[in-house]
DNA sequence: TCCAAACCTTGATCTGGGTCAAAGAAACGG
DNA sequence: CCGTTTCTTTGACCCAGATCAAGGTTTGGA
């Protein structure tokens, strides 16, 4: 659904680095300047756009579809560690590989700078550093958030935590914030949320079917989700922090 | 025995904001204008420093003791997400109030800065701005290799794991990176174990005893640990990602 | 020196979620 | 339109870790 052709936006003035990354703040000359390094890059579903460990020479954001950051075990075990959503950012300017897999969820567009010329200009543009701190303090408290769910929640409360998530995301992209219901489509397998949530497929499958059962969400064939009342979904996350989505 | 009575030191010749955060790349008038606005703060074992959602119009670095990061759900569940040992950096420059509870484990001195001048001087001077993003970049690596720990490893691999952290660390103080055999103190009860890990008090003590018994560990009273073979609790563990640790 | 409060260990038992297995839906290429 | 592949659901059973319970050990204050 979000597989956008890779259309190579000639303007950008819809690319997210720059209400996101460079933000309002800029001057016009540094969006300038931005503009003049920029590429895109596309993806298909399922590959992988950087191996953790490998070199990362670029910086970048998600301009549609969805990808993900993935640590794995020897054995095979994986953890999801981060959900990158349409205006994201990933990149770690100052560092030299990537700490995770980033892999295609869906097919995927990005908006990338050459890591050299991006940091260069970060260090003539205090702004778009500042900007970045933000985001990366942004993501750490995401981070954190998400701790609290791995180590303490239960597997139903672990999938409405990821609903809630996803349809908080959803709601802000589409300004669906009415009577408290919202229609979604999930962007994610069932493996894929297991490995979010650290739980196995077989008991996503099974939490999602009792969530429905008890009328907390309702689905139309896999992955079209509808929730009645995400009042009653933040309910069965157990949660706090989530506070701030529509209240 | 991190219990280091609130001694101002005048000179702060130590002061760990001065080689972390603020570090070598910096102009001597920078650590000048630091050194102004610079006060210390101590606390005793069990006191809270800020409460989640507090306002919180400080940054500043652990001088001594331990401190720890908390979330907490409304029925009483917590996760620790984080660990401030001594020369970490705690603060959210731009941000307003605090993301989680900032608990003293042991004892603590901190090293700080009220908000403001801190981010005035931030404004000012690059560097730090830029410092800050690395270190915000490596405990965000940090929070994200625990989303694993927290999602994917068993109980006894947690437990290997957090050893080999704070194994690691002390090692790293202490420069006692010799034979491989390293000596440690726990700084945390099992309790707090407990609550960094994702799992109850006894399961911790349960595979303590087990490491012990099967020679992974030596136990001298509760708290001091020798480590035989670090290589041998790393492979515990379960890990690739400790690499770069005495290998 | 003794008592009380923290901490820690160990045992018995229970259970949420994992594992193994089989069978439905959807999507897809030919 | 059909066979294959990929994704999902559901069932039966099991086990790692939680829960409940009871003692130990250490620390510290009177």
């Amino acid at each position: 659904m979000q597989a956008t052709a890779p259309t190579l936006m000639q303007d950008c003035s819809d690319c997210p680095i720059r209400h996101r990354a460079v933000c309002a703040r800029c001057e016009s000359d540094e969006l300038e300047r931005l503009e003049q390094i920029k590429y895109y890059r596309s993806f298909e579903a399922g590959q992988t756009v950087v191996w953790a460990g490998d070199k990362m020479d670029f910086v970048g954001s998600v301009v549609s579809g969805i990808a993900s950051l993935t640590q794995t075990m020897e054995d095979g075990r994986t953890q999801m560690v981060g959900l990158l959503l349409p205006s994201d950012f990933v990149g770690r300017p100052g560092r030299e590989g990537a700490a995770y897999d980033v892999v295609a969820t869906t097919d995927i567009v990005m908006c990338c700078f050459r890591k050299k010329p991006f940091e260069s200009l970060m260090e003539r543009t205090p702004h778009i550093a500042h900007r970045l701190l933000e985001m990366t303090l942004d993501e750490l408290d995401a981070a954190r958030e998400w701790m609290l769910v791995l180590g303490r929640k239960t597997a139903r409360e672990k999938i409405a935590s990821l609903l809630s998530i996803i349809a908080r995301r959803d709601a802000t992209l589409n300004a669906t914030a009415n009577s408290g219901e919202v229609v979604f489509d999930l962007p994610l397998t069932r493996e894929a949320m297991a490995d979010y949530l650290g739980l196995t497929l077989e008991t996503v499958s099974r939490q999602i079917s009792a969530l429905k059962r008890d009328g907390v969400i309702h689905l139309e064939g896999k992955r079209h989700v509808t929730v009645p009342s995400v009042r009653r979904l933040i309910e069965e996350a157990g949660d706090d922090s989530d506070g701030g989505f529509l209240v």
